[in-house]
DNA sequence: CTTGGCACTCGCAGACCGAGAGTGCTACCG
DNA sequence: CGGTAGCACTCTCGGTCTGCGAGTGCCAAG
């Protein structure tokens, strides 16, 4: 028995059942490949390939339809990403390029993903634990509030509103922007917490109180990973060319997308793989919700190393080359982007 | 005949309609309403009803079914909007004052709207049109890039960056930092471009070409009403209850819902209504995709008028008198909470 | 190991049919 | 003239049945 040829059968199997959408038998798929062999001998094949947990039917007498496990070989073994045309790699560049800031930068992004990939897309903001601080602003609106503006060097800004005890001392304020400012540029979270507690200490007694409720905004807000924001587009790919794609209603999925947890969860152990873009497939999601659906996704960021992913997410019967590529090539483009602005 | 009686016929139709989701019989009519008369009388009604186009039936021998004709007919004279329950409007209350920031206050009103109706919530972000300038805030960034960051009364930020022609010195910054928020502080943009003018001529001819360029970057931004974001939440409700509320596939509402445009439009439409809460249904919206919603909304602000729109979007067959409730609620609340901040 | 043949299984689509709901019409009543 | 009762009619819905076709698994032969 050729193991060889039964790859074959499975990487046909894959291809056939992700074009047409149906269960592949072995009669159509000797005529669409051209594998030298009669429908047969495909069978006894597909038997032990289902044997192995790779294919399964759906009915005692319908096609054959890979499995989470065969879509898994499929990726790792059997699949060459196919680059992205020259053409479409300059569409994509222009388009980013266009961007006025980061939010829109992210917006087009997640817009571009989605129409490539005729799919969801979903872009992560760039971590702030991840960022460096470029500058911190403060601002007193009225006497006893204090707008803290901070501003990475990935272009973020995050904002929060501080009430104080005292009334505001203009003179103190500025003098605590210079200091803070001083302190923090170009500085990484893991390099900050400590710098800013020294910081506070150089202030009168008097002041300490606000000083102190400043470094702790300012580190809250570093601190809080569950901000971290992901941003969708391309739902309504899934109702139209999807819509046949899942079994039951694609409201579960709709919910689990839906629930920032989940999709942060996911992205977040997806960081961890080695490959540069990882895939989830069907219940390796771990999420009753998605078990029809797969994520690609991918890293990008500036020049030290990945801040936060990119990625599409379609039904488990996806063109995995193809996403793959997309999903690349923009992560690509968004890290040279973001390097530099 | 009855004018009166007709009319509690077609709200006694909408009402079973929209609990049951089916068409409704004379029969089942008398049964569930003390109409206090018979079957057969109201069989004479719904013909006149269907007549004039407010009602109509599915199929030969199905019951009747409101038209969006008769929705507005409802929403116009016959239903009175409930209020909500008092720990409803606390729960309301507390929620949202524990928001954070602006992109958290949007973030939770969305989310509630879409909890409080079970449909599809939108929030449109406070105009920059209609908000007046609190801060601006000059950043340089590497040699010759300028940072330019907006900061509302509403508390929203708006950033654009700037490469300039010559490198940027930092006095010259200061300064125009200094002179901006003198120029601009607390003014709407309608009596802003004008003293942004004058202001440019304030400096040394060497300097009026960077000056310029920042007062054009802070005009383009304002003016972008194109920019103005709405932000979705809910879309897994519309699969969940009003999965089988849709004749067609919910695809095409999605894909209008999507479209920025779409939303846009209809929400300054709406605007322009005199009613506080403004209510679009089926054909109405103007969009073949929507021909089977219906949206609700409202406007909120601070306390100088409306800035912008909240509401909720679900099947024409929709709870309208609990779904205005709720809108308007979130709004009077949303309101209150910008005028605090 | 491959192949051709063959019997078997099973889902699917169409036809058919009875039940039930609801209507419109007509004749009658106060 | 508005309201009522009865009745015949229409139409959808759900269930059952059946033939077709696709596809398989197995076996015996090359």
């Amino acid at each position: 028995m050729s193991d060889d040829r039964r790859l074959d059968v499975l990487r046909a199997i894959v291809e056939d059942y992700v074009a047409t959408r149906e269960p592949v038998g072995s009669r159509a798929l000797v005529e669409r490949h051209m594998l030298g062999v009669s429908p047969a001998t495909i069978r006894n094949d597909m038997a032990a390939l289902e044997e192995a947990g790779y294919i399964a039917q759906p009915h005692t007498s319908a096609g054959r339809v890979p499995t989470d496990k065969g879509y898994r070989v499929f990726v790792d073994r059997l699949s060459t990403v196919k680059p992205l045309s020259a053409p479409e790699r300059r569409a994509i560049g222009s388009f980013l390029e266009d961007a006025v800031d980061l939010d829109d930068v992210v917006d087009r992004s997640v817009r571009l993903i989605a129409q490539l990939t005729q799919q969801v897309a979903v872009v992560q903001y760039p971590s702030l634990r991840r960022s460096a601080l470029r500058h911190i602003e403060l601002v007193p609106v009225g006497p006893r509030h204090l707008l803290v503006v901070l501003i990475t060097d990935t272009g973020r800004v995050e904002q929060r509103t501080l009430e104080t005890d005292a009334e505001l001392d203009e003179l103190l304020v500025a003098r605590l922007r210079v200091q803070l400012n001083v302190c923090v540029a170009g500085r990484r979270l893991s390099e900050l917490t400590g710098a800013l507690d020294t910081l506070t200490a150089a202030f009168e007694p008097v002041h300490v109180s606000l000083v102190a409720s400043v470094v702790t905004i300012i580190e809250e807000t570093l601190a809080q990973e569950s901000e971290e924001r992901v941003v969708l587009a391309g739902t309504a790919n899934l109702a139209r060319v999807g819509g046949a794609d899942f079994v039951g209603t694609l409201g579960p999925v709709l919910e689990a997308l839906e629930e920032q947890v989940v999709l942060m969860r996911l992205l977040s152990e997806m960081a961890e793989d080695e490959a540069t873009v990882s895939v989830r497939i069907g219940r390796e999601t771990q999420h009753a919700g998605l078990l029809e659906t797969s994520f690609v996704t991918t890293g990008y960021g500036d020049e030290h190393g990945a801040i936060a992913r990119v990625g599409s997410i379609g039904p488990t019967r996806m063109d995995y080359p193809g996403t793959m590529a997309a999903v690349r090539a923009v992560a690509r483009y968004l890290t040279r982007i973001l390097a530099g602005s």
